[in-house]
DNA sequence: CGGCGTACATAACACCGTTGCGCTAGCCTG
DNA sequence: CAGGCTAGCGCAACGGTGTTATGTACGCCG
């Protein structure tokens, strides 16, 4: 060693935050390397030596993004009725991705082209729909869905939400049905009145 | 005038055709306006002159991949039976997905950041999916299912298929439960019991 | 106290999309 | 029939990107 490290895990949270804030504000277009670490108050080395690149900070962004949805999705207040809250889930799916684009974009759509999360990421982001699993786990335990594996019923349902928001935010939904939301709704009642006993 | 011009129609499709192969082939970062011009036997001023330029090319693109999926979906043979038209339709739409998955890319993810379609590119993507509206028409004329407003029902089914297919191709889709073609089969079943009237 | 080695910022590189320059080639006029 | 006018087009320059190589300043150790 020859002298102190100044590209630590504060830098690096530091350059993470700064990143959050340029892709929750410009998008991903605007993560510029340079511009992020003239902000940060570092050079590009920086991002070299802490993620290894622009993939290895996107990925990280991957990361956050899916983190953020899953404090959105946690904050969620359950009332006990299974349906109520599945769809309370739905609406907060929705809302969030409305809310920030850029990290559904960033989440879903192929961004800059290779955001390759690797399995670790994709675990963690398999987790975010968790609340959700449990969900319709009480909801067959209720007798309101039948028992099938509640990841298939629960995939069966983000499928739908995700679906929905996907195309919201591509300006493709029908929009002679009134308000989207309802729409929403309509369409969760009836995949998991599809899955009723 | 001065001189007959080669930046003609003819080299507008030359351009798209080799442009729909590279995509094809290498994905949306292997299209190098350089690289196409030069495959196409012309210069990059070509692409400004007949595009306007990338985004221009992208949007033609666009506006090709929404073609090429309508006539998959034109291609499925119907029985009749209206259910198992929207499974076949269903099962259409993924297996195109899947089989040319930088076209869906360009239909429904951020692409290189601004691919903004504009109003009638809009609609004609739109109308790829009139053969749904159509067949969940016959439906609810069979009494299969309720009778709400065609373009609803087809929404919720299109969604839950994009939404699946969204998740497959990003390598999120729980594994667990055998063959994703069942996944499809069972999710999209309960989306049109849970319209049954 | 001096040399060493490392950790960093800076500059160079290759490439991109875009744009201005300038040559080229055909019609129109004298 | 010749020559200039001008539109059309290829080519090269520009600003910018992510990445990599270079040089430098610093703190420890002999």
């Amino acid at each position: 060693m020859a002298r102190p490290k100044l590209h630590d895990e504060a830098l690096r949270v530091r350059l993470l935050e700064q990143a959050v804030r340029t892709l929750s504000e410009d998008g991903p277009q605007g993560l510029r390397l340079r511009k992020l670490a003239a902000d940060a108050g570092t050079s590009t080395t920086a991002v070299y030596s802490l993620f290894g690149g622009k993939p290895g900070l996107l990925e990280a962004l991957f990361d956050e993004a899916f983190a953020r949805f899953g404090r959105r999705l946690a904050e969620v207040e359950y009332t006990g009725e299974p349906r109520a809250d599945m769809l309370a889930l739905a609406h907060a799916y929705r809302a969030s991705a409305l809310h920030e684009p850029h990290f559904y974009q960033v989440m879903f759509g192929q961004v800059g082209g290779v955001v390759d999360p690797g399995p670790e990421s994709r675990a963690r982001a398999l987790d975010t729909f968790r609340p959700l699993v449990e969900v319709v786990g009480r909801a067959i335990e209720a007798g309101l869905m039948r028992a099938e594996n509640p990841e298939t019923i629960a995939t069966a349902l983000w499928a739908c939400v995700h679906g929905l928001v996907s195309l919201e935010l591509r300006a493709l939904l029908p929009m002679d049905g009134g308000d989207p939301a309802d729409l929403y709704t309509r369409a969760l009642t009836a995949v998991s009145a599809g899955f009723a006993p």
